[in-house]
DNA sequence: GGATTGACGTGTC
DNA sequence: AGACACGCCAATC
């Protein structure tokens, strides 16, 4: 299987539990990638053509900012599921975020 | 196969 | 606290 760096990303962003959320840098971490955060990101902007479907809001940088959200069909589309899952995001940021973080390393 | 790119991260000013 | 600069690394052109 020569499964892509993106593929490998899809796969942690889908155990990512409701309710939770990661950071791009978290998940290249995981991966053995380290530095290759901007790689995370660049594989979410594919988050919508595969299936099944990427929970890709529950994706977001080191501060817990929703910085992909303009790349959602409605830009307020991330924002909106990540409340709907009992988070509180205020300012395109995630509050509490270290509370809501969910770390691929610990918790698998 | 070199150059470009990017939903990032961390450090400085 | 906000803005800017540089680094990292795999995929794509």
């Amino acid at each position: 299987m020569e499964q892509t760096f993106y593929e490998q990303v899809f796969e942690v962003v889908k155990l990512i539990p409701r309710g939770r959320v990661t950071s791009y840098g978290a998940i290249a971490k995981s991966l053995g990638a380290g530095g290759s955060s901007r790689m995370v990101g660049f594989a979410m902007r594919y988050a919508g053509t595969v299936h099944p479907p990427v929970p890709a809001h529950r994706v977001v940088n080191s501060s817990g900012l929703l910085t992909g959200k303009f790349h959602f069909d409605p830009p307020e589309r991330m924002a909106d599921l990540l409340e709907s899952e009992g988070l509180l995001v205020k300012n395109d940021k995630v509050q509490n975020f270290k509370v809501h973080f969910w770390d691929p390393l610990t918790e698998l």
